[in-house]
DNA sequence: GTGGTCTAGACCACG
DNA sequence: GTGGTCTAGACCACC
């Protein structure tokens, strides 16, 4: 199937760091399994009618992250997982993300407990499927 | 008495951006209620050791979100809270941030239970007193 | 001092990756050390006669490698060295940075004696000053 | 004997490159001499499983550079190797690259005794018979 | 056709 | 002044 990216111009996050999380979210969800091919360059910055720099600036970012990978002439594919980063550095990024979906919970008024029921209704759902397996912690 | 207003010249985040999310925890934590009156400008500016420029503008994005409100010659102070958006609204957008959220933490390879307990202890931080009680309001 | 950094524009290796590296070069050499800042942009676009943009990309690279940090409105810095990646991640750059080296020696017809002592007489100097020294493995 | 030329089509390296290097390796191992055959462009191409055009392009890659040269009708040759850089200019290059290589490796932490390591194992599967024995050559 | 690099120039956010 | 994002469009390498 094909990927429903979807942009909002408006927003206040930048167009590119959209993708980047459409991207993301497609992986966590499982919707795209490491060897799939990603939509080209040109064919989503057309389809999200942005410039192709834009796209591939956030498809660079999610090879650094070594979530997708790029073959030459052929397109971007979804990598194999593997472990990139440091224990330190990821427990620096959960920590960034959770600071930032709180920031918009606080602002949005909801209290903890409902905060915590959101997570826990979402975890479960993605629960069994997708989420972490393998023994990760790489030295 | 006088908010414990901290300022991190080295970190990431923009100096005015720390005083915004500081004032919303006061608010959100209770420390701070409806008519409350904030520092001055000039006064915060001094405490922290900021440009004035950077604390008006704090202010300034505050009051367009509506948190707090400028009494011509009096200063500035916590706005009676009126919820801007729907209930379904604001579900809508912490279902967005969430999910942004939880993307990233699986693609970082964290299991649930560490998640949870991420939220958990950031939760707890906030303040015992933390978070919005008022049953939800539908605009 | 000025850092000396230098073009080849005829090169075979891109202008931002020469960017990169000579920056890496320079505080693998102890010549910037934490806290320092590095030139603006702009700046050093100008001397380097290339695009402000390719500097722009080459230094959001070594933020990413978490070699340097951006602070708004001021410029960027050598930041405080942190475990970003994980150990495979090392070694599978290690690997990679030898391959294009050993290449390039095979290339230029040096018989491995030569190589392993020109690398020697290199680490020799740089010895006891650079390099690494703490603990390092984060898990 | 064939030559045991082996592609990964996964890999990040380009086909071209890989058989590039290859040949190169052969050359530098000694396992293809001065004068003697290599594969025709339509042989290795159906060997390797990869579009003609891939190995003709690797195999202009290697003329250009001097390491073989074809003979029109009859197919490509090892060249006779003549050093087309001065000493002066080799060890230029030799060090260039090495200092790319060790900045990369320091920055990355890791402690001169393991560069040593990576760099003889690699040295070691060279090959024994590997790199050129002939004495300095100044051009 | 694919991605990779580079330029020129615009507009915004931050201090 | 600083960096950050985005566009338009060029040219090259690879398959």
């Amino acid at each position: 199937m094909a990927l429903g990216f979807r942009i909002a111009t408006g927003s206040l996050t930048p167009l590119y760091r959209q993708i980047v999380d459409q991207v993301r979210h497609a992986v966590a969800a499982g919707r795209q399994r490491p060897g799939d091919p990603l939509p080209s360059v040109r064919t989503l910055a057309g389809q999200l009618v942005v410039n192709p720099n834009t796209v591939a600036k956030a498809y660079a970012e999610l090879v650094r992250d070594g979530l997708i990978e790029s073959r030459q002439g052929r397109g971007y594919f979804v990598a194999d997982r593997r472990p990139v980063f440091s224990r330190t550095e990821r427990l620096r990024r959960l920590e960034e993300a959770l600071q930032t979906f709180l920031s918009e919970a606080v602002v949005l008024d909801f209290p903890p407990d409902e905060i915590r029921a959101a997570l826990d209704k979402k975890l479960a759902r993605l629960g069994p499927a997708g989420g972490a397996k393998r023994g990760s912690s790489d030295g």
